[in-house]
DNA sequence: ATGACTACGCCACGTAGA
């Protein structure tokens, strides 16, 4: 099962691009971020026509994910649980059924946090506290589990180009990197680290002064594995090359291969 | 360098992103 996280930045504005690189990756799953649509205007007709089912928890102008499944969606979650007044949609989750095993699949957009410190920065750290409490849970269901998408978060300094200056952004502020380091250590694999060590790769590049010409990037979204899909792993890559299109997201796809048996 | 891009809301620049 090819399973695919992505960064969008507006699915008006992206939806030639989404349409072509579904048609490329082919993903069975393709776990989307960043809609900045809400659930009645999201676009689902065109993406059905490829073949996806389609679950969506969207917000007028920000925010907004989406999970598209060539298998049936169910048990669907909208939100974050922990705390009913956050209006944010930045989690939505599922069981896909592939002709294999059934597994659990959550996008997320993980607040940005800047600037910090701030009310915004208090929020991601909260945001980050609340989502260790459902990963305990996620966990004890021992069902395999995919936790993808954009955490806003540089791990380490080596998932930065330049890392001295990001020293004071909420990306790769001490208390940022903690939190993510909480979650990770619960017993969670960042899948693409399996399968690549060391600089040079990145899933977001800013728009300005030709960041992606440079190389001048950050790794920030990732696929985060429970140890029953850790198992089941068998490839995790970047596909940076769709960053140099016309009119492209300013974040790539990551996308992983779990084995569909054995 | 209070800069620079890009998308969105809803048609004028302000907010937000990272």
């Amino acid at each position: 099962m090819r399973i695919a996280t992505f960064n969008i930045n507006g699915i008006k504005a992206r939806l030639e691009a989404l349409l072509q690189w579904l048609g490329e990756c082919k993903p069975d799953v393709a776990l989307l971020q960043e809609l900045k649509s809400t659930d009645e205007a999201f676009p689902a007709e065109p993406i059905e026509a490829l073949g996806y089912n389609v679950a969506t928890h969207g917000q007028k102008g920000f925010n907004g994910v989406a999970i598209l499944s060539r298998h049936p969606i169910e048990d669907v979650v909208r939100g974050l649980p922990g705390d009913d007044g956050d209006e944010q949609a930045r989690w939505i989750e599922a069981t896909v059924c592939g002709d294999g095993r059934p597994v659990r699949v959550v996008s997320l957009y993980l607040p940005n946090g800047n600037p910090a410190p701030g009310p915004k920065f208090d929020y991601k750290l909260a945001w980050m506290a609340r989502m260790r409490d459902r990963v305990g849970d996620i966990l004890a269901t021992e069902e395999p589990t995919v936790l993808a998408g954009d955490y806003n978060v540089i791990a380490q300094p080596e998932d930065a180009e330049f890392p001295d200056r990001w020293l004071d952004d909420a990306l790769f502020r001490p208390e940022s990197r903690a939190a993510f380091r909480r979650i990770l250590y619960m017993g969670l694999t960042d899948a693409f680290r399996v399968r690549h060590r060391g600089k040079g790769h990145y899933t977001f590049w800013d728009y300005q002064r030709g960041a992606y010409q440079e190389n001048n990037g950050i790794r920030i979204d990732y696929a985060l594995l429970t140890p029953q899909a850790a198992d089941l792993l068998e490839d995790a890559y970047i596909d940076a090359h769709i960053r140099s299109r016309e009119r492209p997201s300013d974040h790539v796809p990551v996308v992983i291969e779990l084995r569909d048996r054995g």
